[in-house]
DNA sequence: TTGAAAGCGCTACCAT
DNA sequence: ATGGTAGCGCTTTCAA
């Protein structure tokens, strides 16, 4: 069944196009009983603007679809939150779509999003080549990835400071041999892991890696099999704050003291870092000013300025101690 | 600066519109180097097809708007994640907005997402005189209100059993004395809270009531105000699990051993709650139905089906026992 | 108070 | 391979 039109509306009130639109949209200069009519039949008939119609008359509004890979997992929600905070303020609306990390779903994503938005924020594993060919022409902003030098715009996430920082205070606390929980559910090592090594490297450590699952039991089961395969390490650092969390649990069931036993340093700073016992110490990424920068930076691709460039779209990472190390 | 338009690019071009429609969607019959002048014109300009014109003649995409509160509240993420995927599966759009639980919010968000989708899905607090004057004949789906009589759909959140059998649990292990910490940010006591006074008035037993803050601190701060109050206190529920897992940390902090010094009830059954220790036990609810739910109904509104009525609009709650009591 | 006509930007269809 | 024409559904002049 089609959608009715303004036009159904009007023959089935008896009054012409204009009229309709006037009683839909308060406008005065109608008479009241008409008004009523084409209310009437316009609720009749079940009838319902085009939002297309409509847009392509009033003046413009930017919406911008936001991409995530899982809007369970607290990192990337807090990040939305920031871009739906900064889209708001410049009374944008945000498409938010979750992708479940995986190809496939972005593939979709960009498809149905396509023609549906003005540009494109967010996380996606793509290769750029395909990432062109669905978003032709449209502006698109990358988070993680290293990739301004192509067609697309990246917001950069250095954590060798913070990781370096995070190392320093494992080391300086008296820890020779320090673990890493990696993630899993991808191709190789990630960057996270290259910036623990060089920094351990520093002092002249190795270092032991398992892989873990992006969620709390992954941690949980990945610190078991590290610490059984490694019995002698005094801290691990994570790949992330989940993972973190799961660590700690693990930690407790073996009955090792966090962090005298065994000190824990996680990656993200999440909130809910604060809300487990011992707080999580962690390098902390400042979510929000991912989520702004992203949108600050479709909003410069959108309206033709200067887009931001090279360091301004690079967001470091800072040691936060807390007390599980 | 006025956007350039398709006729910008074909007289820039030299080509006609639909030579440049041809360009840009990648359609066949075109020579090759005409194209290459048409894109090239068409980045010149920093042209961007109207998503308007082109929904206008392609076939409809449904896109909802979905509002919460917070997006950093997990309640809320979990639903909205259901809902997300509730209409990824039908392929609809979803524009999410957050009101950080402000009518003014509520007002402004109404007036922005107005025009732009055909459906809204989500949590207010404004009066539904109000509504319908921003939302005139779009269908509306409201979560957690008793409104089913009016011009609104609502989900129905019915905790009744799940707190009925909480209390019955507290009180199968011995506690006599429960306090509540309920929320404190609106005007008088919560539904949950009449919940819980009529299921210890079930048991002959009478309660102490403090108002917390939605947040981790507001629970902290809660608890440590009833315990001061009423020592004698063994165990307590709480509106929801955020403030329970602050009334965890307040525990602990005065030394308390949960469960056994002090039992501690959450609402909600958030994923979160199995990551603290000991693990929160909670009245659950289940936020992937709600999200569905509130989507389904959207859909039947939408498509003008026999909308869900009654008992299935309604969501109960379950008593989820881990280890906090 | 109401209606007729024009046009928003785009794509589909039919010519050429 | 390219262009002309029509029309998507709506709102906004301008007349009546």
């Amino acid at each position: 069944m089609k959608r009715a039109t303004i036009n159904d509306v009007a023959s089935a009130a008896g009054v012409s196009r204009q009229t309709v639109s006037r009683a839909l949209n308060d406008k005065g200069e109608i008479d009241g009983a008409t008004k009523q009519r084409v209310l009437d039949a316009a609720r009749e008939l079940g009838y319902r603007p085009s939002r297309f119609a409509r847009g392509l008359v009033r003046p413009d509004t930017t919406t911008i679809g936001l991409v995530v890979p899982d809007l369970l997992n607290p990192f990337f929600t807090e990040v939305a939150a920031a871009a739906l905070e900064a889209a708001r303020s410049r009374g944008w609306h945000v498409v938010v779509h979750a992708t479940a990390d995986s190809a496939e779903e972005e593939r979709g994503t960009l498809k149905v999003i396509g023609s549906q938005v003005d540009a494109v924020v967010g996380y996606f594993t793509l290769a750029e080549t395909e990432l062109d060919r669905h978003t032709r022409g449209m502006p698109v902003v990358l988070i993680g990835r290293d990739a301004n030098a192509g067609r697309f715009s990246s917001i950069v996430i250095d954590g060798r400071q913070g990781v370096r920082a995070a190392v320093d205070h494992l080391v300086a606390a008296g820890h020779r041999h320090i673990g890493m929980l990696d993630h899993a559910n991808r191709a190789g090592p990630s960057e996270r892991h290259a910036w623990f090594c060089e920094a351990m490297a520093a002092h002249g450590l190795t270092t032991a890696v398992t892989g873990a699952q992006q969620s709390v039991d992954g941690g949980t089961e990945a610190l078991t099999t590290l610490l059984d395969a490694h019995p002698g390490l005094t801290a691990v650092f994570t790949f992330n704050d989940i993972i973190a969390i799961g660590a700690l649990r693990s930690a407790r069931r073996r009955g090792l003291k966090v962090p005298d036993d065994l000190a824990v340093v996680g990656f993200d700073g999440l909130q809910l870092g604060t809300v487990v016992d011992p707080a999580l110490t962690s390098v902390a990424l400042d979510t929000k000013r991912i989520g702004a920068l992203a949108v600050e930076q479709a909003a410069r691709l959108l309206d033709g300025e200067q887009p931001l460039l090279g360091d301004e779209l690079v967001v470091t990472a800072a040691l936060t101690v807390r007390e599980s190390a």
